[in-house]
DNA sequence: AGGAGTACGTTGTCATTACAACGTAATATA
DNA sequence: TATATTACGTTGTAATGACAACGTACTCCT
């Protein structure tokens, strides 16, 4: 388990507790590690679980199967990151979607009451084990419900301008970078890169803001102009 | 405090607590209850938090301002919920929106801190409470992934397929009952309501589905369809 | 029965957007 | 230096969706 120290101290679920205190609590978890070959399947899809799952190497597909049989990848787990998470603590009775192996990899399976069950030996360090979870699952609501107000904007127009004003909101100047290219943006709002490129290029016209790569700038409306609902 | 314990034994932060064990959690957690009047503000922008808070009676917005000062209403909560969980928990160094009363109401305020922290007399029920934190965040991330799932794709055709997909497997089967009006659907959606009845009725001329009101049955194609991607 | 209100489908128009295709500049690669 | 490769803007076209307007059926009143 050594070996694992590294990725597991850097990991968002173990921060803040370190190599000494994750030999007891891995203990007190009876985390177990199990290890996989490509298109092995993790969990499957109407399986009940009871565990969260943690990428120690390789990496993982979440994916989801729809009602014709088409599969869509839902996310990509990467080392140090869990999956599944929000199913157990969420206690959904069968799980939605697979997770699937990717290339070989090694998983830790933590089951959840044993993280919810203070351990006799009432360990503090189990305490931030859980104070990660919610810092993960709350960090986690919080991108989600960002991206859904952009999302959910009718009009190509009003998603940029409802992410750039986070943005300039957030760097708290009309001037900002953003922190995606073109084609990472047009994926973020869900929207064609040229679209959203000529769009762009548009409200650079109009005088609505300037650009120039990932450098942005909003102007303020020289007269009361209506912008959008 | 005593009069609310109605409305606390049946909110989800409070699941599983016994009135009893209410009174002394309640106290452990010094959790104080204020009094707004219409309009007031309850949390502000840019506010640094460090509690979340209970609607007791009334009901509050969650609203955002952006760049330019137009306001949008993100949320509407009511007795029973708590507001500001996720910004609190995922440490947001400073409130990306506001909280405003929308009538009078009573708010009750739990410091988070208080929240995480044992208290000496190791009481059971905080570690509930801590659980029912983990279940209302993970409940809300699951809600909010489905919903992403059907709005990030391009066309309307696809969002309802996906929608429509996830109805079917959660109800194991091929005809079912959608919670959704026509104009409640086209919302969760982010879509316009006629632009969604006209092409569920082009769907359904085409044999890929039937419906009346809120009852739909999926067909399987009758030969081999490129149906979304 | 006679409204009022609501839910839903339909139609037509116009704005918006996806998509494909291409040009260009910048960057990396050999 | 020559050559891919990538990122980005542009253009045109066809598909798509938003929006408004309207007809019909249904429910709820009284």
């Amino acid at each position: 388990m050594k070996n694992y120290f590294e990725i597991l101290t850097v990991s968002p679920l173990f921060s803040n507790i370190n190599e000494t205190e994750l030999t007891s609590l891995l203990a007190c978890l009876s985390a177990k590690v199990a290890v996989y070959r490509k298109n092995d399947v993790i969990f499957s899809a109407e399986e009940k679980i009871t565990s969260i799952g943690f990428v120690l190497s390789g990496s993982v597909h979440v994916v989801q199967d729809d009602f014709w049989g088409n599969r869509t990848i839902l996310a990509c787990i990467e080392p140090g990151s869990t999956f599944a998470e929000a199913f157990t603590c969420a206690e959904v009775a069968r799980l939605p979607v697979s997770v699937i192996a990717v290339e070989s990899c090694e998983i830790m399976l933590i089951n959840y009451a044993k993280i919810m069950k203070t351990c006799p030996s009432s360990c503090t360090f189990h305490h931030t084990l859980i104070q990660n979870m919610l810092y993960i699952l709350a960090s986690k609501n919080v991108m989600l419900t960002k991206k859904m107000e952009h999302i959910t904007r009718r009009k190509l127009r009003e998603k940029l301008f409802s992410f750039l004003s986070e943005q300039a909101t957030l760097q708290k100047s009309a001037k900002f970078i953003i922190p995606f290219d073109r084609q990472g943006l047009a994926d973020y709002l869900a929207v064609d890169r040229s679209a959203l490129s000529g769009e762009l290029s548009r409200m650079q016209k109009e005088g609505l803001l300037t650009f120039h790569k990932n450098e942005f700038e909003l102007k303020e409306p020289s007269e009361s102009v209506a912008r959008q609902a």
